[in-house]
RNA sequence: GGCGGUGUAGCUCAGUGGCCAGAGCAGAGGAAUCAUAAUCCUUUUGUCGGGGGUUCGACUCCCUCCACCGCCA
């Protein structure tokens, strides 16, 4: 089964400015445990990891602290290094856009493409988005504004700048795309990727006039520009594995087995990596593949909410195995997935802490107190149609399941096979009742069960060890497995824990944690009468961050003209004025106002509510009113002329 | 608006034409007492989103409607 395959795995170079999350220590977790078991495997294995450091954020940043951005990133980068330690993170190498080693070849693949006329000079004459940091057109301006009434962050700029041929190569990627299926997963990413290839790919600006953008690597044939994010951020994929600077290692490492990313950078690296790849004459990666999100709940982390997960507040409350083991089997790859303390100490306990650790537990109690804590002599050869043959067979499918599912990047469902054998050790100790068996004189049945277990647990600990290296090498030492790395061989042989080895003392690898909360953030202590349903709406009931509330755009609007809806008796269709925009919409108000009553008011409305059609009548968005019972009130403003289109908030 | 997806037990999901539709978690009852109040057994609820069609037979294929999600506009 060993082979040399070689496997490079690669994650996002994250942005160094950033602090680290869940996002960040998921995808490292992710390439870590499927570098770990092509590792086992014996596939020449190669982990890359790293830090994107230019960029108008850092340049930013420095200047705020007074310090170079070179001495910035310098400490930045550490908050990524260390969490990775922390996090038994094992990449092979980490790369930095700022080492020499990636700038040399940045310069190289650049002069190399201008001499070839793949890159060109060209004049921009258009709106830039000061805060994306990225060139707009009229269709992306937010709405409410255009080019006579441009947002602060847009700005009208004429400049030159230098452009790569993207365009060219449509048609070859849409054709590629097609014929390799594997290349973009899951196969929905993949169409979506073409269906944003359907539309004309334009070319892609690749540089910044210094003058606004000074921190980043200077073009080769241009003093006045650096390069800008995509020449130099994608390319350390091939940069940190020696193209152009060692050809032996580049032959060695590439094609990238796997690119690991997230599905907001499906793009940068389905369309732009793969068009700039093929303009450097470099083989495409054999697979690009891009996860989900973790959310909070239902909803999206965001820091302004402050429902960020972080990463080191689990692995420290919990282990970081525990984190990592969770973060592996909750998500089904692809998709989203959902991160809340109750979902997590829900699946540590019934997994990690019932099925597997109490499985440890019972099994060496009774080999500490019966078997003089010595792996006890078990059946040479299993007897088919026999208890041992059938828990046997489970932990073999399990085995089976988790190299299928790595290959098939669904690790999780590896981990729930390998779940599936513990709880059928857990079941055949209850039929073997070794506590009976113990009271017998012919211990031999005893010795026998309690092997069979140990072997079980073998094998599990070795599927597991990818995820939960720590905590499975602990758990190999404890049934005498040793302390080596699993040998994978090994997994599928009966019978290789040596009789009479001493095992050390041992204690709980997964104590049990009680009493999962509904919500991470401590609720008010309830009365103590009141049970947990009632808790749990007083703490989900309804707080929402700034976000959300300005995710309703209010504004003032006049009403123009009212007139009562036919065949409704509570509803009026008003016609507004917000802002010099007319607009129409329809309201439940009729029980409690006239139509000549709202003329000539300024009230607020929900501007950018979906529009909807009552009783056939179009209605953009909606009047606010305060209600109780049967009194209603407008909200009005408290001004007797009060422009309309006026922002509320 | 265009393209795609999803809708199966209280929750999370599996199930690519055929025995009474499944798993884990949660709930209820019981057994056991080696073990981390852990384990094991039994057990309830399903119009398989609605409607129509193809077929001897559909959760599974086709059409349509509804709801939600993603990407794009």
């Amino acid at each position: 089964m060993s082979d040399n395959t070689p496997f490079y795995v690669t994650t996002p170079i994250y942005y160094v400015n950033d602090k680290p999350h869940i996002g960040h220590a998921y995808t490292t977790m992710l390439a870590d445990t499927l570098a770990r078991s092509h590792r086992l495997l014996g596939h020449d294995t190669w982990f890359l990891t790293g830090s994107d450091e230019h960029g108008q954020k850092v340049q930013e940043a420095a200047a705020a602290r007074g310090v170079p951005a070179q001495a910035h990133v310098d400490e930045m980068v550490l908050r990524f290094q260390e969490l990775w330690e922390r996090l038994e993170i094992t990449h092979d190498d980490f790369i930095r856009t700022t080492d020499p080693r990636h700038t040399k070849v940045v310069q190289d693949i650049l002069q190399d493409l201008y001499d070839r006329g793949e890159i060109y000079q060209a004049e921009y004459d258009g709106l830039y988005d000061v805060r994306s940091e990225t060139f707009i057109t009229e269709k992306d301006l937010p709405d409410g504004s255009s080019l006579a009434n441009l947002p602060d962050h847009v700005k009208v700029i004429q400049e030159t700048n230098y452009f790569f041929r993207m365009s060219n190569y449509q048609e070859w990627l849409i054709q590629y795309i097609e014929d390799n299926p594997e290349f973009i997963q899951p196969d929905f990413r993949r169409n979506e990727t073409l269906g944003f290839l359907r539309k004309e790919l334009s070319d892609l600006c690749i540089s910044r006039p210094k003058a606004r953008l000074s921190w980043g690597i200077e073009l080769p044939f241009d003093p006045e520009f650096v390069t800008y994010v995509w020449f130099d951020a994608l390319v350390n994929y091939i940069s940190a594995v020696g193209y152009k600077s060692d050809d032996a290692q580049f032959a060695r490492r590439w094609p990238v087995q796997v690119h690991l990313i997230g599905k907001d950078i499906l793009t940068t690296h389905t369309v732009y990596w793969p068009t700039m790849l093929k303009a450097m004459g470099v083989a495409m990666p054999k697979t690009i593949f891009a996860h989900g999100w973790w959310l909070s709940g239902r909803d999206k982390m965001s820091k302004s909410t402050g429902n960020v997960v972080n990463p080191l507040d689990y692995a420290d409350r919990f282990g970081v195995d525990a984190l990592r083991y969770f973060l592996i089997a909750e998500m089904n790859l692809g998709q989203d997935a959902s991160f809340t303390e109750e979902v997590f100490i829900k699946r540590y306990n019934s997994d990690l802490a019932n099925d597997l650790g109490n499985l440890t537990s019972r099994v060496l109690k009774m080999v500490h107190t019966h078997c003089d804590a010595k792996v006890p002599k078990g059946p040479t050869a299993l007897a088919s149609g026999s208890e041992e043959a059938a828990l046997w067979t489970h932990v073999q499918q399990a085995v089976e399941q988790m190299d299928h599912q790595v290959r098939s990047m669904r690790p999780d469902l590896g981990v729930a096979a390998v779940m599936t054998a513990i709880r059928e050790a857990n079941k055949y100790i209850g039929a073997r009742a070794p506590w009976k068996q113990a009271k017998e004189d012919d211990k031999q049945p005893l010795y026998d069960t309690l092997y069979v277990a140990l072997e079980a647990l073998r094998v599990c600990s070795a599927l597991l060890y990818p995820v939960m290296p720590a905590k499975m090498t602990a758990l190999r030492n404890q049934i005498g497995a040793g302390e080596a790395l699993p040998v994978v061989e090994d997994l599928r042989k009966y019978g290789q824990l040596a009789v009479g080895t001493s095992l050390p003392e041992s204690e709980g690898l997964f104590p049990r944690h009680q009493k999962p909360k509904p919500a991470p953030e401590a609720a008010p202590k309830a009365d103590p009468k009141e049970k947990a349903p009632a808790a749990e709406q007083v703490v989900t009931l309804d707080e929402i961050g700034i976000d959300d509330f300005f995710k309703a755009k209010l504004k003032t609007a006049v009403v123009r003209e009212a007139e009562k809806v036919e065949g409704a008796d509570k509803l009026l269709k008003l016609q507004l004025d917000v802002g010099g925009e007319s607009r129409q919409i329809v309201a439940g108000i009729a029980q409690h106002y006239s139509p000549e009553d709202v003329v000539g008011k300024t009230i607020v409305i929900v501007s950018n509510l979906k529009p909807a059609t009552i009783r056939g009548i179009e209605s953009r968005g909606m009047l606010l009113a305060a209600s109780k019972g049967k009194q209603l009130t407008l909200v009005t403003v408290d001004a007797d002329e009060f422009p309309s289109g006026a922002k509320v908030g």
